[in-house]
RNA sequence: GCGGGAGUGGCGGAAUGGCAGACGCGCCGGACUUAGGAUCCGGUGGGUAAAACCGUAAGGGUUCAAGUCCCUUCUCCCGCACCA
């Protein structure tokens, strides 16, 4: 072998990236004869370096993407910056670096180290949130948004991160606390700019049929997350005339209630409680819970608190009068934030009614079954004979659920009814670094929209933006003070800016058309390029990016502003990179760097090492030695191609066919054409990269076997050049720069990446011997070479006319024979009964 | 508690119901070499002299045949979590 054949990955990896960016290799635009491909990996947040998880990102998307652009796709792969967000701001607190600026050189940086991996984008295409010409569009869709009475001001609890001085969506807080800080949320009184997502919730819902190339784990997440819940509400009328709304899954229950619980919270619970005996003990338990946190409210193992009000209401459907009580596990923000409490059949009802000796009535009865109301522990919440229920008494209570809604319905005090757990989208910040929200208030004219011509409402720099629980926007007076676009008078800014989830929500929308200054996106290019045909992006935005993109997608489809009702056809959720089991993290002190294992190994190791080390939606845990492997691999192929490469471009032109070929030759053909097979089977169908790469390991060996096998002087050139070339070709997505290389190492015409991806000979693939198995009962005794392609009876015939089978078979007896055509032979077989034999 | 996923050599991981452990790492041996932490070749689940036999979290079942299908249990991970 060759000695001076090392690979000298830094010169090449930056001689390709070079002559790739010089060419303006990735470049894409429209072509309507070419079928399309939308290659999309979920936008980085700018914080200054790759991470690993990045990394195993985008080096999936590009082997689709590359994968896909040598079967004849025209791909769309963008790249940009979801650059708008606090960190930019924190980080700018504790450097006295503006916020702008540090955002942009953490991008220059972060662009600099993806084009070090070799990534195929087409930078044309590149895009900044935090770009006037982009956000510009974002408050230009918040325009639209409001025109449809989708945007709209309400003043309402809202969840408030206290270190992040700021307040969240629904979906940002996580088990009470802060999606980004982990802090603990409050709630704040606060008025708000909500989208009305809820609106689409049943869309939302319906639509998770549609997308089939979805994992089934994000669509449960998004089912859940959306929250279903079919039942009624009934109407209840308080002693002093007021009426109670209660939703329930349950009205068959209904005869059942014994009392109703509001939340504290609920508007009514002040009126109710005025002049009655025990109120101030009232004001003080509503006190308490007020302060509670979020989390111990809201624990399945907190203690369910509450307390009578001294007021009473009458069940519409008996005529009965029933207390109403308070409790801390009632929640304003889902339902009416009143419920009916029905403790034979809820068991959060039956453990509140036992603790406070509420009475318990059953008015289910279990086929079957008696209940006992006064030793009863667990509720009876399953279908079951109707009792005690007046005119419903006796009938199924599945039947008697739909009677009691229509009889409500018909007598006025309810109604059949959905609900969601869904909350509306909390889109205001009261941050610096973000679009700020494009509304005007003027005193005469209330909120006024700022003018499309107007845009984009541009954010002030020098602003002092420490966060102090208002927005940062309120001190820029020159910001703040601004004149009313409809009567001209003096008028003030909205000074909160726009979360950065709406950002992201239409990026893959601007990619399409990123330089129009004339709109958000050209309805031509939308049309060409979406849907997405692959998303790929980490499985923590499940809900939170994902929904939201959907929701945007769809109120853009009703506006007639883009064609497709859902933004990516198909989704790759990546699982998570570790080191040692454990997440990478400072505190950990686990952390790899991308940028120090590139300039070690190169990009293409790094690559391969993380495409190959584990199937990309589980978890993978980094290994040094993994990638010593990885290395070793590219240095071996390089090797490999050295060693033949003369031979190989000698033999330009030859074709390599079956005939005539020796055995090794036709083996190392089979080789071949099996790893196209498999290759590109394991990368269009199930993405399973660590396959892919791990039988073109296996032809590697193959070819080095070859070549050690057979003198050199009788290599057959043909078939040895058809082995090289589709290895480079198939390795191409994966190590693009070292194929690249190679490509022009065997005086190849043109770029390896713009080779036609190679299709499979099934005629190579044929064999005349195969090995097939024998087994007796299951267990396996022998191998066997028969002729290929021959049928079950003549496997049978072969098989039982074997010595070594024939001594197997003495003594037993012969009950059934399985033949499975080119894979084994199976014989029953038992120990022969003395009496019977003959 | 509810919902989802996963348990396979020393490790990462392969296996349309049909030879368990592909490929890689690690380890052992050989070759080449002044040298090898380079490279090439071979071996490598346990067990045995060799077989037999035992092995896919545990137990049961279906089947000629089960890592794969069914039931029970355990462990771990993820999501939701008083949702009325």
């Amino acid at each position: 072998m060759v000695e001076s054949s090392r690979y000298h990955f830094r010169l090449v990896e930056k001689k390709w990236q070079e002559r790739w960016e010089k060419a303006d290799a990735f470049r894409v635009v429209e072509d309507p004869s070419a079928p399309k491909f939308y290659c999309l990996e979920m936008f980085p947040y700018p914080s200054g370096n790759l991470h690993m998880g990045h990394v195993r990102n985008y080096a999936i998307g590009d082997v689709v993407a590359r994968f896909y652009r040598m079967n004849g796709y025209n791909v769309l792969h963008p790249m940009g910056w979801d650059a708008f967000g606090l960190p930019a701001e924190n980080a700018a607190i504790k450097h006295g670096i503006p916020p702008a600026k540090w955002t942009w050189d953490n991008i220059r940086n972060m662009r600099r180290q993806l084009k070090m991996m070799g990534v195929s984008y087409d930078w044309n295409r590149e895009v900044a949130t935090c770009h006037p010409d982009y956000y510009r569009w974002t408050q230009w869709l918040f325009l639209q948004f409001y025109h449809k009475g989708l945007a709209y001001k309400k003043r309402s609890a809202v969840n408030w991160c206290p270190s992040c001085a700021t307040v969240l969506a629904n979906e940002q807080v996580i088990g009470g606390r802060c999606e980004r800080c982990d802090t603990e949320v409050t709630k704040k009184d606060l008025e708000q700019w909500f989208f009305r997502i809820t609106d689409y919730a049943e869309r939302l819902l319906q639509d998770l049929e549609k997308l089939s190339g979805w994992p089934d784990k994000v669509k449960i997440m998004q089912e859940n997350w959306i929250g279903k819940s079919t039942g009624a509400e009934i109407v209840f009328k308080a002693e002093n005339g007021k009426e109670i709304r209660v939703f329930t899954t349950r009205p068959d229950t209904v005869f059942g209630v014994t009392y109703l619980v509001l939340a504290p919270e609920h508007p009514l619970v002040q009126e109710l409680i005025e002049g009655k005996p025990g109120a101030d003990d009232v004001r003080a338990f509503i006190e308490r819970v007020r302060v509670q946190s979020e989390i111990d409210r809201t624990s399945t193992e907190a203690e369910k608190e509450g307390i009578f009000t001294g007021a009473y209401a009458v069940n519409p459907f008996n005529g009965e009068r029933i207390p109403i009580w308070i409790a801390n596990y009632v929640l304003l923000e889902y339902g009416t934030g009143a419920v009916m409490g029905v403790p034979a059949h809820d068991q959060r009802d039956l453990e509140f009614a036992r603790k406070y000796g509420l009475p318990v009535r059953v008015v289910i009865q279990p086929f079957g079954q008696d209940l006992d109301p006064e030793t009863m522990t667990q509720a009876y919440t399953e279908p079951g004979l109707m009792v005690n229920s007046g005119e419903f008494s006796g009938i199924d209570s599945e039947v008697a659920l739909l009677r009691i809604i229509s009889c409500a319905e018909e007598k006025g005090y309810g109604r059949s009814q959905v609900n969601y757990r869904l909350r509306d989208w909390l889109i205001s910040r009261q941050r610096y670094w973000g679009a700020p929200i494009p509304i005007i208030y003027c005193d005469r004219c209330g909120t006024v929209p700022v003018p499309e011509e107007d845009l984009p409402v541009l954010l002030p720099v020098d602003v002092a933006f420490e966060p102090t629980g208002e927005s940062p926007l309120l001190k820029a007076e020159e910001f703040l003070n601004t004149k009313c676009p409809s009567c001209g008078g003096p008028a003030r800014r909205e000074t909160d800016t726009i979360d950065t989830f709406v950002c992201s929500s239409w990026y893959f929308l601007r990619y399409c058309s990123p330089h129009d200054s004339g709109r958000a996106f050209d309805p031509e290019k939308v049309r060409y390029w979406m849907p997405v045909d692959q998303y790929i992006g980490g499985v923590e935005h499940a809900i939170l990016h994902l929904m939201y993109a959907r929701f945007f997608t769809k109120v853009l489809y009703d506006l007639g502003l883009v064609p497709v009702d859902e933004p990516f056809t198909n989704l790759l959720t990546q699982g998570m990179v570790l080191k040692e089991g454990a997440k990478m993290s400072k505190s950990k002190g686990n952390v790899v760097s991308p940028e120090e294992i590139i300039e070690h190994y190169g990009a293409d190791t790094a690559r391969l090492f993380i495409l190959f080390a584990a199937p990309p939606e589980r978890d993978l845990d980094w290994s040094d030695q993994g990638v010593e492997g990885a290395y070793r691999f590219i240095n071996r192929v390089w090797r490999l191609v050295q060693h033949v490469a003369a031979v190989v471009r000698e033999a330009r032109g030859a074709s390599a066919g079956n005939g005539g070929l020796r055995h090794e030759e036709r083996e190392l053909r089979r080789a071949t054409h099996r790893t196209i097979q498999k290759v590109t089977e394991d990368i269009r169908t199930r993405f399973n990269f660590n396959t892919a790469v791990s039988s073109i390991m296996e032809l590697v060996n193959a070819m080095y076997h070859y070549t050690e096998q057979v003198p050199q002087a009788d290599w057959n050139a043909a078939v040895l050049r058809e082995s090289v070339i589709n290895l480079i070709t198939l390795l191409a997505p994966f190590t693009p720069h070292l194929t690249e290389e190679l490509w022009e190492v065997l005086g190849e015409a043109g770029s390896v990446h713009e080779q036609k991806w190679p299709a499979y000979d099934p005629a190579a693939l044929v064999q005349e011997e195969i090995e097939i198995v024998v087994q007796v009962n299951g267990r396996l005794r022998d191998r066997l070479k028969v002729p290929a392609g021959i049928g079950a009876k003549e496997m049978e015939g072969i098989v039982l006319a074997q010595p070594r089978v024939k001594e197997m078979l003495s003594g037993k007896e012969l009950v059934r024979v399985i033949c499975v055509p080119g894979r084994l032979v199976n014989l029953v077989v038992r120990e022969k009964k003395s009496g019977e034999a003959r």
